[in-house]
RNA sequence: GGAAGUUUAGCUCAGCUGGGAGAGCACUUGCCUUACAAGCAAGGGGUCAUAGGUCCGAGUCCUAUAACUUCCACCA
């Protein structure tokens, strides 16, 4: 057999067992009718990006459910895939082009398209290398791309039934307007941020009189499309100018006033320009008053040809003439510094700008009712279930869709335009004639398509919907989608509402969301910020399990959490605790080892059996309730201090003894607990627990599709684990007595025992002795017979006396025992005011009346035995 | 303006359907005990934000309050 490195060294292996797993086809998933399906979809990381944290979280919580699904014997599908981030991709790539010289529109849009594709085949797969390091199990024999044929297929598919249906519509509504980017945004892509602004108020004179109305503006550039001021019709101030005609200064425009309920008496001046092509509500009140509709700001933010002599100004320069003109003539009334919310373009952050534009939209209302009815059956569940709030929330409120960009990458709008009779198709191929007036002159929509469009059928497409494919019938829907609090909005409502549309079912069973992995101090990690933590760096150092785990323990479903080095080191620190327990049980290991049925076992052997019993369905339940960490703390917590502190411990006088049998149980029970920790622990810790499952000598094939540990009854010895609790108090109290009166730990002591459990204590002297640093035991009736000036102090199993000799101060030992007798008092007041309490008594359950009546009597016992040892002094 | 979350040991955080407050790190003390100093043992440290309420019993449920965080909406 090889023998185990001293030190755990994960670069040792991590990656080769990535790659035993990938020969072995670990991570396959099967069709296969005898097994129930388990299928979770990875979220498509975008091709643009790098592995950060976020992805860590996100990829090792899926990872974990994944492999514990897989060993619970079902056939795991976790597809995995990457996105092709339209505007993200496109982003970069025109600004790499900017640095070259060049531009996008120069280019072409097939040259472009063809520089698009490399560069996703040069940097798109980075990322998968990435995940690869981080141990994710995920089927990458099914690796998706939103742009590959299955996805483009259902994309076309999933435009022309809904376009069908009416729920796709093309027409002139505000949306937002990235002026950098040069598209159309949806409104989930608008980032608010407060901005440090200013009101501006000016005069519109009224037409044919002296007067003017006074109105406040935070845009003056805008007032070049002004088409009305608007009052409030209740409004006393302004009611003599309803109706009335203002010029519009600079511009000369006669525009009227109009009554309008949208209008706040309270804010501003309580009149308000009205530029329907340039901000939402407006459009509104443009609508119900009829009024013109005037675009004077181009698709770059400069002013058009509407803007008449500020033509070509960018819209902040056009805005600082403007004011200056209007205070020129006068009109300008006040500035007030005004913090406001602006909206940002989300990839670029400029600021956008309310533009009317032609566009296409989805209309939404009709998918949202059955969207939000799915979640309200709990037809789809959110964990934790706030979340379902943030949904519907969302789902309630929610506008049009904006699907259109002015972009190149992505899915081009399967609609053509004849070019002679103007009629548009929708098919799902290409057409090659109008099917109005026959003519040939088609040509395609310019637009691409919202990248969520694509993600929104990723649960479907990849499986090759609309074809009712082997995959689609046995592995959709899915089970679980995990994902971030903040993704909600883009994508997990898409895809319930993709999901019940397009295929009647919803598209995955729960939804598990995580909080964010935040810096040090709390901080969201971010690029502008230059605080994120790379991921792979933290591999590098510490190796992937460490950062795994480290990732789960002490976090709760939904709760953000902090990144520290401590953490990845703690994990660490107990990775190699692992490593050792296993290396110490191996270096015992000779001869054949029996399996558990097949030896005798010792009260210790029980105790940690049962103790690993009790693990193994606290585990499986908290796993199947994604209590992640609650699971994560439980292996951890058995496996330090039951497993390794406590019964590798006891396990040593058996080991090291000469009763051959003894030994042999010994070694079973060893080697059967850590076999079961190890399967426990796989989901969290992958790589080290396969690299170690190599060293059992009695085991064959990989731990990562071996069978997780089942609980079994017949190994709970409750009785005899409770038993044995007291085992481990005696040597617990013991210490505590040496430690409390200065004797030095190597100095081994005598022991006098009063005691009921004489058997259970007998059976496991050497363990006591060895553990308790003690040199021998004696049965006693009394503290008389222990001895001279013995130290004492009452324990589960009774009374324990050691003769201390020189080393005892009576005063102190009598302060000691008062001290402890206060305790004891304590314990028995406090359970007296329960039991007295008739309302307790009468209300509570027996079982607990009882286990206070219990404790009583053995704080009564325990207080009859200090006083009789403070007499004694 | 609306909504959600957080508030528990010095720090970072767990705490499931209400039944004697937990972990890791840090700290104190003592140990290189032949798996492990990335370790072992023994400890100290908390009116569970505040005020009410329900209950035999509240960190846990309800209602207010405060502070912080986040999301949404937004008045030009």
């Amino acid at each position: 057999m090889k023998e185990m490195h001293t030190t755990y060294d994960p670069k040792e292996f991590e990656d080769r067992i990535y790659e035993k797993w990938m020969e072995e086809g670990s991570f396959r998933a099967e069709v296969d009718p005898a097994k129930v399906p388990f299928t979770v979809m990875m979220p498509p990381p975008n091709i643009t990006g790098q592995l950060h944290m976020g992805h860590a979280m996100d990829e090792t919580t899926q990872d974990v459910i994944v492999r514990f699904k897989r060993m619970q014997g079902h056939s795991v599908l976790w597809l995995p895939g990457t996105d092709h981030a339209s505007l993200a991709t496109e982003h970069k790539i025109v600004e790499k082009l900017r640095e070259e010289g060049t531009t996008k529109e120069e280019l072409g849009r097939e040259e472009f398209l063809r520089r698009a594709w490399a560069w996703k085949e040069q940097y798109g797969g980075k990322i998968i290398g990435q995940l690869k390091k981080l141990g994710s199990s995920c089927d990458w024999s099914r690796l998706a791309f939103t742009m590959d044929e299955k996805c483009s297929t259902a994309v076309k598919e999933a435009f022309f039934r809904l376009y069908k249906k009416g729920l796709i519509y093309r027409g002139s509504r505000i949306i937002n307007w990235c002026p950098d980017c040069k598209t159309a945004l949806s409104d989930e892509e608008v980032a608010y941020s407060e901005d440090a602004g200013s009101f501006w108020y000016f005069n519109y004179p009224v037409k044919g009189t002296d007067e003017h109305i006074t109105i406040a503006t935070t845009r003056p550039e805008t007032m070049l499309g002004d088409t009305a001021v608007a009052v409030n019709p209740h409004d006393e101030r302004y009611a003599r100018f309803i109706g009335k005609t203002l010029i519009l200064p600079i511009v000369g425009r006669e525009i009227p006033v109009v009554a309008d309920d949208y209008v706040d008496p309270e804010f501003g001046t309580g009149a308000v320009k009205i530029t329907p092509a340039h901000d939402p509500n407006d459009f509104e009140v443009g609508l119900r008053h009829n009024l013109q509709m005037i675009r004077v700001l181009g698709d770059d933010g400069t002013v058009n040809a509407q803007g008449g002599k500020f033509e070509g100004l960018g819209r902040y320069e056009a805005r600082k003439r403007i004011v200056a003109e209007m205070q020129d003539l006068g009109l300008l009334v006040k500035v007030e510094p005004h913090a406001h919310n602006v909206g940002h373009c989300h990839r670029c952050n400029a600021v956008l700008e309310p533009i009317v534009s032609k566009q296409w939209f989805v209309k939404m209302k009709p998918l949202a009712g059955p969207a939000i009815h799915a979640v309200m059956q709990n037809k789809t569940k959110f964990v934790p279930d706030r979340f379902a709030k943030i949904y519907f929330n969302w789902l309630e409120n929610i506008r049009d869709w904006c699907i259109s960009r002015q972009l190149w990458w992505g899915h081009r709008i399967p609609v053509w335009y004849c070019d002679d009779c103007g009629e548009t198709i929708c098919e799902r191929e290409t057409p090659t004639k109008c099917p109005k007036c026959g003519s040939t002159h088609l040509h395609q929509d310019e637009d691409c398509l919202d990248t969520w469009f694509s993600s929104a059928l990723w649960p479907f497409s990849t499986l090759g919907w609309p074809n009712e494919t082997e995959d689609f019938k046995y592995f959709y829907p899915t089970d679980v989608l995990v994902t971030g609090y903040d993704i909600i909005p883009f994508w997990v409502m898409r895809m319930m509402f993709s999901g019940i549309e397009h295929t009647e079912k919803v598209p995955f069973r729960d939804v598990l969301i995580h909080g964010l992995v935040r810096d040090e101090q709390g901080r969201k990690m971010s690029k502008s910020l230059g605080n994120g933590v790379d991921p792979l760096e933290v591999i590098e150092k510490y190796g992937a399990d460490s950062l795994r785990l480290s990732l789960m323990t002490g976090v709760a479903p939904g709760n953000d959490t902090r990144f520290t080095d401590a953490k990845v080191e703690a994990s660490r620190n107990f990775i190699n605790k692992i490593w050792n327990a296993s290396r110490f049980v191996l270096m015992n290991a000779e001869g054949d080892i029996p399996p558990l049925a097949e030896v005798r076992l010792q009260p210790a052997d029980r105790w940690i059996i049962s103790r690993l019993q009790s693990t193994i369905r606290e585990v499986t339940l908290s796993l199947q309730k994604y209590d992640l960490g609650i699971a994560a703390d439980k292996i951890t917590d058995f496996a330090w201090n039951d497993f390794c502190d406590w019964y590798i411990e006891l396990s040593k006088p058996a080991l090291y003894g000469d009763d051959a049998e003894k030994k042999r149980g010994t070694l079973a029970v060893l080697m059967f607990v850590l076999e079961n920790t190890l399967k426990l622990l796989h989901p969290f810790i992958p790589f080290v627990t396969e690299e170690i499952y190599g060293y059992l000598p009695h085991v064959k094939g990989n731990i990562i599709t071996a069978d997780f540990p089942r609980y079994n009854t017949k190994l709970a010895y409750k009785k005899e684990a409770k038993a044995f609790e007291g085992v481990i108090d005696l040597v617990k109290t013991v210490r505590a007595m040496k430690v409390e009166v200065g004797c030095p730990p190597v100095k081994k002591v005598p022991l006098y025992l009063v005691t009921e459990q004489k058997r259970l204590v007998a059976v496991n002297k050497s363990s006591i002795l060895r553990l308790a640093g003690a040199s021998d035991i004696d049965f006693v009736e009394s503290g008389a017979e222990a001895g001279e000036k013995p130290v004492s102090k009452v324990c589960e199993l009774g009374q324990i006396f050691v003769p201390l000799g020189e080393l005892v101060n009576l005063e102190a030992e009598r302060k000691r025992l008062e001290k402890e007798l206060e305790r004891i008092m304590g314990e028995i007041a406090r359970a007296d005011s329960k039991l007295t309490n008739k309302n307790f008594v009468a209300k509570a359950p027996k079982k607990l009346v009882e286990d206070e009546a219990a404790k009583k009597e053995k704080y009564l016992d325990m207080k009859k035995r200090i006083e009789q040892q403070l007499k004694l002094l």
